[in-house]
DNA sequence: GAGTGGTCTAGACCACCCG
DNA sequence: GGGTGGTCTAGACCACTCG
């Protein structure tokens, strides 16, 4: 473990937490041996105790590293490990998963909202929202449909601004609404006739069906999707934690 | 925001965390409205700025709080939402949601890996493994066939524990791998013979299928689940972070 | 008892945002 | 320019684990 050069601009912790990376991937540590104590390396590295110790944390978070007290700090095995519970939009997606995506817009309405769409955005039911109604293609085949649902009140002009290319709640972003979190719920369902047809299924097929609420940075909920997966092209991973 | 008595045992930033989380609660600081200034609530509560930031910090991770550079801290709308992706047992899931949990071995035995157990398991093909295949049941109807698998190798006497009762990976804890997280992927699928006939539905039933890899603390895997839930009994909530 | 991580302090300087 | 959070330090004491 060498000094840190001086990466100026990137806060230390971030560079300690990525020199104890390099040295795993590149074989220099390997899984189940024992990092140097958190004292030595901020010698080593010339920082302090806690900033070492805030790299560290970092890394066992992401499941890289582990450690039992009073004992030591270890190298975990599969650190292939990615964490799956990042909001990610459909075109980021399709980037990381390497296929090309495509957007069609089946229906843009103003409607009211029902029940479950009032719940899930905190409004009262028949409120006015923006409904709008995709169909999401990979690689040219029939991927999901998408109900995507907003306040007509919060955004009124949200139509004009090129949902045909953009996940909605990218634009809303832009509209000082950062998305932070979404919490969604699936299920196993069949195709019903209309969903079918969309989705280029018989009738009985199976569905992935997805109910997501995204909040915002400040937890209102500003966007409520259902969603109709193809079960034969679709599937879902999700990483959990004791 | 009264300084915190002395609560021997537990760690200060810990006491901070609940002490403002119960200011939220009890609706003293309202949504939208801002914290106190880091250094002001470490002048009140009488402990140092670094201290009441680790509690904030849990916070934010939690959704409760959100803070904007140079501006503040402030308190998030919502906070009824929890985090979904912690790992939990049948018997703990059920605790928590409320019905009466009941599991029936249906099988057990000592097989070889197929590929795909012996893919998620970092073993080699036909490596013996220890196989359980279970009926779940919650208020004493069918939910879901479970396929769990283990090495038998690392875990000989695993069959004579008492599988009945408990979830295989607590089990695994108590033999000195606490398992720590688990990537699991779902998917939508239809009710073959047998599944249906065990969970008491029709064959083309729609299936929450999941396939489930657990690790343990050190990143080995240690299980292998494969899981036919039943459409429309079951379904999985999970968090999403940006 | 020696070594480890877990917590905590009392400062400090900086980057960012706002009026 | 004044207030906020973001980072960082150089110590300290404690709790836990192990030989």
């Amino acid at each position: 473990m060498m000094p840190l050069n001086g990466n100026e601009g990137i806060a230390l912790y971030a560079q300690v937490r990525e020199a104890i990376r390099e040295q795993i991937t590149s074989g220099k540590l390997k899984p189940g041996e024992r990092l140097l104590p958190e004292e030595e390396l901020a010698i080593l590295m010339g920082a302090s105790r806690m900033t070492v110790r805030r790299g560290i944390l970092d890394l066992i978070d992401e499941g890289v590293l582990y450690r039992r007290r009073g004992v030591g700090t270890f190298i975990a095995h599969r650190h292939i490990d990615r964490h799956h519970n990042r909001l990610t939009g459909y075109f980021e997606s399709a980037a990381e998963e390497g296929f090309v995506p495509r957007i069609e817009v089946l229906l843009r309405e103003i409607t009211g909202a029902t029940l479950m769409v009032a719940r899930a955005l905190n409004l009262r039911e028949d409120e006015p929202i923006v409904r709008v109604r995709t169909l999401r293609l990979a690689d040219d085949q029939p991927l999901a449909v998408h109900d995507e649902h907003v306040s007509y009140r919060l955004y009124p002009d949200i139509l004009d601004a090129g949902i045909e290319t953009r996940q909605l709640w990218e634009l809303l972003s832009e509209r000082g609404d950062p998305v932070r979190r979404a919490v969604q719920r699936v299920e196993a369902r069949l195709a019903e006739d209309e969903i079918a047809r969309l989705l280029g299924v018989e009738e009985g097929a199976p569905i992935l069906y997805k109910l997501r609420t995204v909040y915002s940075e400040d937890g209102r909920p500003v966007e409520f999707a259902i969603c109709y997966n193809r079960g034969d092209r679709y599937s879902l991973t999700t990483t959990l934690t004791r």
